[in-house]
RNA sequence: GCCCGGGUGGCGGAAUUGGUAGACGCAGCGGACUUAAAAUCCGCCGACGAAAGUCGUACGGGUUCAAGUCCCGUCUCGGGCACCA
C-alpha cells in the first residue's frame, strides 16, 4: 500500500478555497452565544509581510480557532495602519504619491495573508488612511477640543536648518544630525496640538493593578512611565545677583524660583539651584554675562529624545544670581544647566549633591558644595564617595530644627515650614506628559482646525467633516505638500465666511491606532461607533510586539476611557488580555567597509562549521573571501539578515511555517529562525500524514476493563495530551511546549501496534484527538486528514477534545528518593500510598541504605508524588 | 543615563507552586535500507571518570532538608525612553 504524498500545495489551497466558499471566518453579534474577540496589533503596510507579522498572526489565530472549538462566538479582524512616515520617504526616493505606494502594498499584503490560511473577517477591514476611517477622529477631536481636552502649546522639535524642516527623533542619527543634510539639528519650539492624558493619569494608574490578564512587565513599564509622584512645590526667594539685592523691576522678574521635590526632607542639603536655559531667570542673566547667553545658545544644539539628553555630558555655567535656602536661610548660587528642561515641571530644580547621585556628580565637577542631612540610623557613614540615597532606616543631620527625624517625619515637619513661609504647597506630580499630537507631516490625517486672523482656532464642523487630506499629490522638496498648497489651507472661518487659514499639521499616527480596535466591531457605522461596540468590547485577548509596551498601549487606554465619557463605549478598559511577544532574530554575517559594516544575506554565502556542527566562518560565493560572523540580531532590512515568509510558504508550506513560527520558543521570548528548525517541523508534518494514512484505526467502543496494558498507556497519554495542550493554550500560552507534547503523543502513537477492534479503537481515539489538538497551528492538512479519519465534518467547526479522567489512573508511580538532597534510588509505590509507606519503602532500598551507612537518620521529607528525602548525618 | 526583560548541553529550548536539570526539536555520530545518493527507519548524544561517583543552569555571596527557580551584589545581551510604527 503507498500512501499519498504529503502535497501541502495542493491541500492548502483546496482548504482555503472551501473556507472561503463557506465563508466561514464572517463573525455576527449572535445572542446567547459567548463573545471572543481575539485581535493583534494591525500592521503598517509596508509592502510586504516579514517574519514577525507571521509569528504575531499565528498566535491569534491559533487562539481563534482554539476559542471557536471550545464553542465561543469568536471575533478576528485585520486592517491596515496606514498611515506613517515610511510612505513619505518612499515617495520621495521613488517620486510616486504616498496613497499610491500605501493601496498596493495593502494589496499585496493581503493577499500574504490569506495564503497563511489565517480566519480574518475581512468584511470588517479597517485602512486608517481612509476618509471613511479618519473622518471619526477628526470629528471626535472636534469633541475633544470643545471639552478643553484638546489644547495647543508650544514643544521642542527637531528642526534641520539646512532642510528648513522639522525631523522625527529616527531621522536624527546619534550624533545628532539630520539623516539627509547631515547638518546639526537644532531644538526650536513651535505651537502644537496635544490631549490632556494627565487628566487621566490616576485612574490609568489605578486600574493598573486590577488588570490581571496583562503581563506585569507591561504594567510595571506602564506605572513607571505615569510616574505619580507625592512631594511639595515652592518658592526659592532671590536675594540677588552676588552682592547686589535683587533687582526685580530692572529684570522683569518674579522674585522667586519654584521648583518641585519629592525630597523635603532634604532641602536642608540644597547647596545651589540650576533652572532650564530656556528660564526667565537664564534669559535675564544673558543680559548681563555673554558667557551665559554663550551657553543658551549652545543649549539649542541637541536632540529632543530622553536619551540624548540623559546621556548628554552634564554642562552648567553660574547666572551670578543667588537664592536663599528656605530652611537654612543660606545664599546658594543659581545655575543654568543643560539637562534641566523648561517643559518638565517648573524648568527648576533645587540641588541636593549629598543625596542625590546626578546633582552629586555636577557639584564634584563644578566644585561645588556638598552637604550630608541624611545619614544611616544603623551604620552611620559619610558621602565622599557618592550620594546617599536611603530612605529608611535613616535620621537627618545639619538640618537645624528638623535635626533627628526619620524620613516621613522630616517630609512632613519640612513641608508643613514650606507651605507656610514658602508659599509651598504638596502636589501630586507625575512623570506623565500630555500627548503631543501634531505631526508636520503630509501622510496623515489633517487636524480639523481652522485658524481665522487672529490666529483663534476653530474646529471643523461636523457637517464639513472628513477634511479630506489629498491624496494626488507631487513633492517638490521633502517638506509637507498640503504646507505647500493654497488648495488645500486656504479656506473660510466655519460660521463667519470670513478668510481663514487650515491647519497644515497632521495627527500622530498613534491616533488612529489608538481606536481601531472599535471600529472593527462597526466598520460600516454611518457615526464613529454604535451599539455592536458594546456587544464585542472589551477585546478579550490583545497581541502585539513587545515595543509597545508604554506608547500605543497607554494612548489606546486612554481613549477608551475618552470614548467612555462621551458615552460610546460601556467599558472602562479596551483590552482584558494581553500577550506581548517577542522578535525574531537571524543570524547576521558582514564585513567592514570604511568603518561601517556591510551586511550579506545567508544566500550569498557559503558557511563553514566545526565538528559540533556551531558556524565557525562564512565566505562570500562571488569573491570566495572571509565575511565576519555577527550577532544574532532582529531580522532587518538594513541587516540583511531578513527571511522572506513567502519563500518559505512556497517551500514548506503555510502549515509548517506556522508550525515552526509556534514551536521553537514561548511567544513572549525572541525566535530564532533556523531552516533545520522549519525542517523539523516539516518532516513532523510529512510523518504525520503517512502514519494517519497508513494507521490501522477504526472507530468503535471499547471496555475500559478489556484493555491490554499497551492500550491503556496510549488511552493515558491521549487524555494526559489534552489537558497538557488545553492549559497551555489557555492559561500558560506556552504554544512551544504543547506542540512538544503533540509530538510525544505522535511517537507514542506511531510506536503502538493496534491489535483488534479495541487497539483500531483507542489509536483511532488517539489520532482524532491529535489532530483535533493540531488544528489552531496547522489548519489545513488536518482539515484533510479529519476526512482521511473518516468524518464528514468541517474540523474547524468540530468540539474541542475532552479529558477523559477515568483513562489518566494508573496504580503504581515512581518516587525520587535522595538522601541529604542528592538523587540515590527510584523506587516503585501504589498511587495512593500514604507518606509512611513511601517512607517505609525509601528506606528499605539497598542503595539507599548504602548511601545512608552508619548515620543516624535526622528527618525524613516525604513530597508526594514526588520524592522522599532522607536527612542523614 | 533612567525604566523593563533575558542569560540552562554543540544549538533553540523544557523543568507550571522551591522537589528527578536537559522534555520536544535541530545539529552531530553509529547502524539498517539502497548499485549510489536523497528520503525513511533504529540507536547514541552535558563534562570528567575504568567504575563507583563527582561536577554542572552567566559570575560572587546568602536562605533552605532541597535553589535553574527565592534574596543581595556584579557582568552581559536585548526592548522602551514620548515625532519609527
Amino acid at each position: 500500500m503507498t500512501a499519498a504524498p504529503y502535497d501541502f500545495r495542493a491541500i492548502e489551497s483546496e482548504v482555503q478555497s472551501v473556507w472561503v466558499k463557506n465563508d466561514a471566518f464572517r463573525a455576527e453579534e449572535l445572542a446567547g452565544a459567548e463573545k471572543y474577540y481575539c485581535l493583534c496589533m494591525l500592521p503598517y503596510p509596508s509592502g510586504s509581510l516579514h517574519m514577525g507579522h507571521v509569528r504575531n498572526y499565528t498566535i491569534g489565530d491559533v487562539l481563534s480557532r482554539y476559542k471557536r472549538m471550545q464553542g465561543f462566538n469568536v471575533l478576528q479582524p485585520m486592517g491596515w495602519d496606514a498611515f506613517g512616515l515610511p510612505a513619505e520617504n518612499a515617495a520621495i526616493k521613488n517620486d510616486t504619491a504616498p496613497a499610491k505606494w500605501t493601496y498596493a502594498n495593502i494589496e499585496e499584503m493581503r493577499e500574504q495573508l490569506t495564503s497563511l490560511g489565517f480566519a480574518y473577517d475581512w468584511s470588517r477591514e479597517v485602512t486608517t488612511c481612509r476618509p471613511e476611517y479618519y473622518r471619526w477622529e477628526q470629528w471626535f477631536f472636534t469633541q475633544l477640543f470643545e471639552k478643553g481636552l484638546a489644547y495647543r502649546k508650544m514643544a521642542v522639535v527637531n528642526w534641520d536648518p539646512v532642510e528648513q524642516t522639522v525631523l522625527a527623533n529616527e531621522q536624527v542619527d546619534a550624533d545628532g544630525r539630520g539623516w539627509r543634510s547631515g547638518a546639526k539639528v537644532e531644538r526650536r519650539e513651535i505651537p502644537q496640538w496635544f490631549l490632556k492624558i494627565t487628566d487621566y493619569a490616576d485612574e490609568l494608574l489605578e486600574e493598573l493593578d486590577r488588570m490581571d490578564g496583562w503581563p506585569d512587565a507591561v504594567r510595571t513599564m506602564q506605572r513607571n512611565w505615569i510616574g505619580r509622584s507625592e512631594g511639595v512645590e515652592f518658592d526659592f526667594q532671590i536675594a540677588g545677583r552676588g552682592d547686589q539685592p535683587a533687582d526685580v523691576t530692572e529684570d522683569g522678574l518674579a522674585d522667586s524660583i519654584r521648583v518641585y521635590t519629592t525630597r523635603p526632607d532634604t532641602v536642608a542639603g540644597v547647596t545651589y539651584m540650576a533652572v532650564a536655559a530656556e528660564h526667565p531667570i537664564a534669559r535675564a542673566a544673558a543680559k548681563y554675562s555673554p558667557e551665559v547667553a554663550g551657553f543658551i545658545k549652545s543649549c539649542a544644539d541637541a536632540g529632543t529624545s530622553e536619551a540624548a539628553l540623559e546621556t548628554l555630558e552634564k554642562r552648567g555655567v553660574p547666572l551670578g544670581y543667588e537664592a536663599l535656602n528656605p530652611v537654612t536661610g543660606e545664599r546658594i548660587p543659581v545655575w543654568c544647566a543643560n539637562f534641566v528642561l523648561m517643559s518638565y515641571g517648573t524648568g527648576a530644580v533645587m540641588a541636593v549633591p549629598g543625596h542625590d547621585q546626578r546633582d552629586f556628580e555636577f557639584a564634584s565637577k563644578f566644585g561645588l558644595p556638598i552637604k550630608q542631612v541624611v545619614q544611616s540610623s544603623k551604620s552611620p557613614s559619610g558621602i565622599e564617595d557618592g550620594a546617599f540615597l536611603d530612605k529608611q532606616d535613616t535620621v537627618t543631620i545639619n538640618s537645624g530644627a528638623f535635626d533627628g527625624l526619620d524620613f516621613p517625619t522630616a517630609f512632613e515637619k519640612t513641608a508643613e515650614h514650606l507651605v507656610l513661609h514658602a508659599n509651598g504647597a504638596k502636589k501630586v506630580n507625575y512623570r506623565l506628559r500630555d500627548w503631543g499630537i501634531s505631526r508636520q507631516r503630509y501622510w496623515g490625517c489633517p487636524i480639523p482646525i481652522v485658524y481665522d486672523e487672529d490666529g483663534t482656532p476653530h474646529a471643523v464642523p461636523e457637517t464639513e467633516l472628513p477634511v479630506k487630506l489629498p491624496e494626488d499629490v507631487a513633492y517638490s522638496g521633502v517638506n509637507s505638500p498640503i504646507k505647500e498648497d493654497p488648495g488645500f489651507y486656504e479656506t473660510t472661518v466655519p460660521g463667519t465666511g470670513k478668510p481663514g487659514t487650515r491647519e497644515t499639521d497632521t495627527f500622530d499616527t498613534f491616533f488612529e491606532s489608538s481606536w481601531y480596535y472599535a471600529r472593527y466591531c462597526s466598520p460600516d457605522a454611518d457615526s464613529m461607533l454604535d451599539e455592536r461596540a458594546n456587544y464585542w468590547l472589551p477585546v478579550d485577548q490583545y497581541i502585539g510586539g513587545i515595543e509597545h509596551a508604554v506608547l500605543h498601549l497607554l494612548y489606546a487606554r486612554f481613549f477608551h476611557k475618552l470614548m467612555r465619557d462621551v458615552g460610546l463605549v460601556e467599558s472602562d478598559e479596551p483590552f482584558t488580555r494581553l500577550l506581548t511577544q517577542g522578535m525574531v532574530i537571524a543570524e547576521t554575517f558582514y564585513r567592514d567597509a570604511d568603518g561601517k559594516p556591510e551586511y550579506f544575506t545567508r544566500d550569498e554565502l557559503e558557511l563553514e562549521r566545526d565538528d559540533k556542527g556551531r558556524i565557525s566562518g562564512a565566505t562570500l560565493k562571488a569573491d570566495g573571501k572571509p565575511v565576519s560572523v555577527g550577532r544574532i540580531e532582529k531580522m532587518s532590512k538594513s541587516k540583511s539578515n531578513g527571511v522572506d515568509p513567502l519563500a518559505m510558504i512556497e517551500r514548506y508550506g503555510a502549515d509548517t511555517v506556522r508550525l515552526f513560527s509556534m514551536s521553537d520558543s514561548p511567544p513572549h521570548q525572541s525566535l530564532e529562525w533556523k531552516e533545520g528548525g522549519v525542517e523539523g517541523m516539516h518532516r513532523f508534518l510529512k510523518r504525520l500524514w503517512r502514519e494517519i494514512d497508513d494507521l490501522d484505526a477504526a472507530d468503535g467502543d471499547f471496555d475500559p476493563a478489556d484493555l491490554s496494558e499497551a492500550e491503556l498507556d496510549l488511552r493515558r497519554k491521549t487524555h494526559e495530551t489534552i489537558a497538557k495542550v488545553t492549559d497551555d493554550i489557555e492559561r500558560r500560552m506556552t504554544f512551544n511546549t504543547a506542540i512538544a507534547s503533540m509530538m510525544e503523543l505522535f511517537n507514542e502513537l506511531s510506536r503502538f501496534k493496534p491489535q483488534g477492534d479495541a487497539g483500531r479503537a483507542v489509536a483511532h481515539e488517539a489520532a482524532s484527538a491529535l489532530v483535533r489538538l493540531l488544528q489552531p497551528f496547522v489548519p489545513h492538512a488536518t482539515h484533510a486528514l479529519w476526512e482521511k479519519l473518516g468524518y464528514t465534518t468541517a474540523l474547524l467547526n468540530e468540539a474541542w477534545p475532552e479529558v477523559d479522567e477515568d483513562a489518566l489512573k494508573r496504580d503504581a508511580i515512581s518516587l525520587v528518593v535522595q538522601v541529604n538532597g542528592k538523587r540515590r534510588a527510584e523506587v516503585s509505590v501504589a498511587s495512593d500510598a500514604s507518606k509512611e509507606e513511601c517512607e517505609a519503602v525509601a528506606l528499605a532500598n539497598e542503595d539507599v541504605q548504602r548511601h545512608v551507612g552508619d548515620a543516624t537518620v535526622r528527618k525524613v521529607i516525604v513530597v508526594p508524588g514526588r520524592l522522599v528525602n532522607i536527612v542523614a548525618n
